[in-house]
DNA sequence: CCGCACTATGGAAACGTTTCCAATTCAGCC
DNA sequence: GGCTGAATTGGAAACGTTTCCATAGTGCGG
């Protein structure tokens, strides 16, 4: 057991600072200084320190680093679910820029949970991670986002409104989802289409604000009577049931159109649609909400609004990388497009 | 800007244990038992230690602690893409369950190159992480798996052979592909199919070689021509391009079968199907592997092989919990079942 | 009443860096 | 040749913990 012991700390121990100093025969200051700073070294030294770092195999210990100089090298992500793919795709291209800049991303998913959200606000800041992008999971977490901006780490929001301490809005990576929305409401009312159905999971958070705000103005600006704007939303966003969109269709004056937020609902209203036997595009138009490989793969072809989620997660990170630098202030917030992708599932209505 | 930076700094600072120690009238070291151990602390100094902690917001620095104690708690994870859902489900399963247990995790995406493999084992290495999950792009990255087991953080390898350092294999959770494939084989061949095309990215990797191997196990087993069993590699699995599947189905004796991987190859075979006048199942019977949304949402809903993602992901987590424990050596492997969804999509082949 | 075992406590060392400061060298210039 | 200033270097402090060690108290049996 002890020897057993012995051996592992033996493996496990790694070449310190010292170890190259003593072998280059200078001072850990020196070495310390050739390896970071590469500032007032002599050439001799950089040569030695340099050999002895790469004989001995030296790594530096980040841990201890960090005790110092108060920066880990690592910043949060706090988002709902990864496995959504919304969030994959973001944490992803966030992950890739920030890799880039030798940076890692520690992830936690909060499940929209306002405790769990802030007991991860803490953890990170007790792990004193450099910062942050985080997703809340609603926009009202008040003590959270007080917290974290006590942490002083910078910090990037998702997609969300949330409320900045005082007067200057926190750094921001939004999408523009009202405009989306507004763009594919004004396309079907073009077809012929005058009452049409929002699917969405609820206003509580600013993409669902947003869209039904695009979603009005389309019908407001069209001059059309916005009776036949249909908001249903949708406590759980786990499943848009297939028997919620079975009742919509079933309806006397049904919509002849229907927006459908993500995969989860999209693939209700098709199914509502198939067991009443209403063909798309011809008894319903429809619009998926993110383009996911099912709106892009089912036949026929879903016509679909489209953001870039690499652009998302590579803004954030930017956003991110440009408050760690703290080079100058830069821009504070960035709005992204949302484009309409024409497929097959939309067309003319047929009258009813 | 000296104001500024003074005022930051003093958001910033943080209570010590030093100030908790001032505060509570004792010295440091009992501050410290007092908080973790527990042990030979008096009731009067828990008391006041517990008081003073609370008065002043004590939240203890990791990156200290770490120093010392040589432990992070945060582990690695290790994959080639978080955004592939595959993936994306698994790191959120384990997350959760580590999470439980009071560690961070840190993901990194390797997107299968070898090189950044390895630079992000080091990096690990070199903060210091208590355990790495990892999926390996390839099972022969040596270099990196030799330099891994050298940091001598505990280890859980997910899905793939990865050779093991002298005798003892690498904890690992593995998935019942073969056995999956055979099932999956065996019920198109007892529907009567004799010309059956398994579509999958390459060999190269675990998961694609067991499904290979299940599956020329099953027509073995049956005693039937093994000309039948036609294995279609692809390099990039990025699209299994409609046109290979074309090509696949327009060939002199088509297979009456497919059994395809995930969501785009078989998006690719469906399109495929589709557009060669193909019906599912009358004239071709599919499978897929990987219960995705696309599978259970298409019309015909696709029969499907499914294994649960967040079983790997938690029993992942707990196997390198139980490492990390120290408590005895537990069981080193997992081997998590793969079942068949009998959906819409198959049927007895027509004559041809 | 004295030792004795045991518990609680304070002080200090240690973890591996970075960075400050003082000391030394060195070149250049009068 | 001595003086000045810049460049380089070594030594040590500091970062915030945990843990070891020695010491002081405390109860108890002889």
């Amino acid at each position: 057991m002890s020897i057993m012991t012995l051996r592992m700390a033996e493996i496990v121990s790694r070449a310190t600072i010292r170890d190259v100093a003593r072998a280059a025969g200078v001072s850990v200051g020196s070495v310390s200084r050739a390896l970071n700073g590469g500032k007032n070294v002599s050439a001799r030294v950089a040569r030695d320190v340099a050999a002895a770092a790469e004989k001995l195999g030296y790594q530096p210990d980040f841990q201890a680093r960090s005790l110092r100089t108060r920066t880990t090298g690592m910043v949060g992500c706090l988002v709902s679910d990864v496995a959504n793919p919304l969030y994959a795709s973001i944490v992803q291209a966030a992950e890739a820029r920030l890799r880039e800049a030798g940076l890692l991303m520690v992830v936690a998913n909060t499940a929209n949970d306002p405790a769990r959200e802030r007991a991860m606000v803490a953890a990170f800041r007790s792990r004193r991670l450099d910062g942050m992008l985080v997703a809340p999971g609603s926009d009202e977490n008040d003590r959270a986002w007080r917290e974290l901006a006590a942490g002083g780490a910078p910090v990037v929001i998702l997609d969300r409104d949330v409320p900045g301490e005082g007067d200057t809005p926190w750094p921001a990576v939004l999408v523009d989802h009202r405009e989306g929305a507004r763009t594919a409401t004004r396309y079907l009312i073009g077809l012929g289409h005058r009452r049409i159905a929002l699917l969405t999971p609820g206003a509580r958070m600013r993409p669902g604000r947003e869209r039904i705000a695009g979603f009005k103005a389309a019908f407001a600006e069209a001059d059309i009577d916005p009776e036949g704007a249909l908001i249903c939303l949708q406590a759980s966003s786990m499943d848009f049931a297939q028997g919620d969109a079975l009742e919509l269709l079933r309806r006397d004056r049904r919509p002849t159109a229907i927006i459908a937020l993500g995969t989860r609902i999209l693939a209700g209203a098709l199914r509502a649609a198939r067991d009443l036997g209403l063909s798309v595009p011809r008894d319903l138009s429809v619009i998926a909400v993110g383009d996911t490989d099912l709106a892009a793969v089912h036949s026929p072809a879903i016509t679909a609004l489209r953001w870039s989620l690499e652009d998302v997660g590579r803004a954030a990170a930017e956003l991110l990388l440009q408050r760690l630098r703290g080079t100058g202030e830069g821009q504070s917030c960035a709005l992204l497009p949302v484009d309409l992708v024409l497929r097959e599932s939309c067309g003319a209505p047929t009258a009813t």
